[in-house]
DNA sequence: CAAGTCAGTTCATTGACCGAACCAACCCCG
DNA sequence: CGGGGTTGGTTCGGTCAATGAACTGACTTG
């Protein structure tokens, strides 16, 4: 949202994080990140953002200390965002945003997290029901549920059809340079 | 945020909550709801959110059914927006950002958590590690912390100093109309 | 009736977002 | 080397929302 000047004299850590994430876009881009999706045009055809506003929530990102930005490869040089701790520790608050649009907003799930180490659905706040602690955002397990209806033109959409570790990196089929058409 | 045409694309129950409550100001509407504001010129002199834009967001959560509006004065007709249950499901994520803003961008608690029955601080999560379960809303109790750092000209925000049930409507001092000043 | 409160609405200005176009670096193929 | 293609941006005009200040209208009290 960046209330500016406003949030500044709210005297809540509530008003404070919705300083730094609360724009348009931001929170979404941190899900993308949470699912995997690490670069550039990834994120920009998966969310259906503006060019200018994606960069611009990236360098803010950076900037805050929410995401990374890592050199990847040399020859063309590119780079890819990746989350930082201080991004990761949004996933509980991101996961609740969620549980509330399911259960009020209607509809069936279209992801659920599991344990990965013992393969249970984790309780709605995180914990493991049988191992009975939090698990760590590496070790969740994200599977499609039956309310997921995946876009067949967006790669990222296909590559999170399967089951998936939050965080693992997304392999979108690099489509490299000037392939020659079929016709 | 109000994404508009594009958050309605997301096959995602994050976005679809965001495109409820993620627009400006909505989530610290909301939150100040939850500590027991409900009148529009409280919400205007805590939050200090541009008139125009205080209206069209209790009209809007009142739409979704998030608050529901009701006359509780006829004299001079006077309404308050009173948290609906979809409402208060939102606590979970308010307090799950509220804990990364504190935790992430450092500073002291400005407020504390308690479970009434027991008088125990509740666990990052929302429950009670004595009673071991999730607290309800209804249950918890607010005190201030030592980040706390309260404007004394703000009503609402002195109304907030003590210890307070969270929903328990707020009671600023009326203070009427036509007084004749001191000079 | 004057003065003041509460809950808005109206309005001009500013700023953010949007979509499309453009650009630069690079890579491969012929 | 040139043409075509991809990636990651930047630039630009149009539009839409937020902002702050002023105004309205119902009401109440002195």
């Amino acid at each position: 949202m960046a209330l500016g000047k406003d949030y500044a004299t709210q005297e809540c850590s509530i008003a404070r994080a919705l300083e730094v994430v609360g724009e348009r876009w931001t929170l979404l881009v941190i899900r993308d990140a949470l699912y995997g999706v690490r670069r550039y045009n990834d994120f920009l055809v998966h969310l259906g953002i503006p060019r200018a506003v994606l960069a611009n929530r990236l360098q803010t990102l950076t900037a805050e200390g929410i995401l990374e930005k890592r050199r990847y490869q040399e020859s063309p040089p590119r780079d890819e965002y990746v989350l930082t701790d201080r991004g990761i520790a949004l996933w509980p608050a991101l996961r609740a945003l969620g549980i509330w649009g399911r259960e009020q907003l209607g509809g069936e799930p279209m992801r659920t997290f599991w344990h990965a180490d013992c393969g249970t659905e984790l309780s709605p706040y995180g914990a493991c029901p049988t191992c009975g602690a939090l698990v760590a955002v590496r070790d969740i397990d994200m599977r499609p549920g039956p309310g997921l209806d995946p876009d067949p033109a967006d790669p990222v959409s296909r590559a999170l059809l399967g089951p998936r570790r939050l965080l693992q990196p997304i392999e979108t089929e690099q489509q490299g340079p000037a392939r020659r058409r079929p016709a």
